[in-house]
DNA sequence: AATCATTTTTTAAATATTCATTTAATTTTT
DNA sequence: AAAAATTAAATGAATATTTAAAAAATGATT
């Protein structure tokens, strides 16, 4: 029965259009009017309700980072072992809500634009940070100390990688797809000659 | 003795001014004048040798991949069978020229700019097919056929991903640590369990 | 239910700024 | 003198933001 206050629904709305007109137009060529016209409103509401054109797209992009957030709060509940807590990062950036070119491509355009905005690239150094110590954490115990960092590395530059190449993709590609390919990485890492409980 | 062309000096400097503006403004944010200024020059002038703003960038990338392009043959030229390519094209990435913030960083914003221009598209699939060809071709005898795509997209998108992560670190990255863990990621690949000569 | 005052939401139009590009003239080179 | 290279200034288009007014919702009072 929680009646939504307008503004909260307006919120979301332009969020949601901001998403799905970058899509179409691209990070900086889109226009406050290209967004509107998603809604069927005008530019100058987008100011009334944000601000301004970069305060959406901060929004925007932090509306994204906690629902990815969230996701992989929730498939790390149910993982059981570490290596399943490995699985539950790729699994959440995999999942089908993520897993698109829209996502992907807004999520490419925030890291090409983040390095020229002070409050973008603290939401990403905010995200990189969470998602490194997850990393961190789950592999303390599956692998060495002396390789751990370097397995990190491989790990978290293949995720950001997949989601680059969907972002590209025309078509869109099969989560289960990315999961899997995930998991025989995973399994490689852990494979490695320094062992492992496997 | 070869008395270079006035036309080709401009050609090239102003290639130049365009990768050091663009790190410093942003692909779309950097302007004709900051460009042109970075060599004392004005901005009318990019338009006297490119014709217009896209170009001069379109150029730039243009020339970005042909020297990567031919970098990665020199490196595949003395390389002595499959698993040394292979090592080849991670040591063209990330050969010393390329493997900084600033190089990363203009490949990074033409990754997301690429989706909104049909010409710069054009480029990224070129150099795309080139690379992931090139893969195909030196996995083949090292990977047997059911595993090998899977291979080729792990290894491909860690080498995006890398490239990704050095845009958006501050300090640089020394290319040889890359290069380490590439052959360490490499050494993975080739040792699943489907075998390998190793 | 109906009225009316108040607040919230929305818009159309005005403003102002920022550039890419063009043009016409100037300087430099050949 | 002719051609090539360069520039300063003019042009014009795009677009974020502001402003002032209109429309819609809200809520108290009959």
């Amino acid at each position: 029965m929680t009646r939504k206050k307008i503004r909260d629904i307006r919120h979301e709305e332009f969020i949601v259009a901001a998403l799905e007109a970058t899509h179409k137009r691209g990070f900086h060529a889109v226009t406050m009017s290209e967004i509107a016209a998603e809604l069927g409103a005008t530019a100058a509401s987008i100011n009334y309700y944000f601000g301004s054109k970069d305060q959406l797209m901060f929004e925007t992009m932090r509306h994204l980072l906690r629902i990815l957030g969230v996701t992989h709060k929730q498939y790390l509940d149910v993982a059981l072992d570490p290596k399943d807590r490995l699985r539950a990062i790729f699994d959440a950036h995999f999942d089908p809500r993520f897993f698109t070119p829209q996502h992907c491509s807004f999520w490419v355009q925030f890291w090409s634009a983040a390095p020229y905005s002070a409050h973008l690239e603290r939401l990403h150094r905010i995200n990189q940070s969470r998602v490194k110590s997850h990393f961190r954490t789950e592999l303390a115990p599956l692998v060495p100390a002396p390789f751990r960092e370097t397995m990190r590395r491989i790990l978290q530059s293949y995720l950001d990688g997949v989601w680059l190449s969907v972002a590209q993709a025309d078509r869109d590609i099969a989560p289960r797809h990315a999961r899997q390919e995930a998991r025989a990485l995973i399994e490689l890492v852990l494979s490695a000659e320094f062992g492992g409980s496997n």
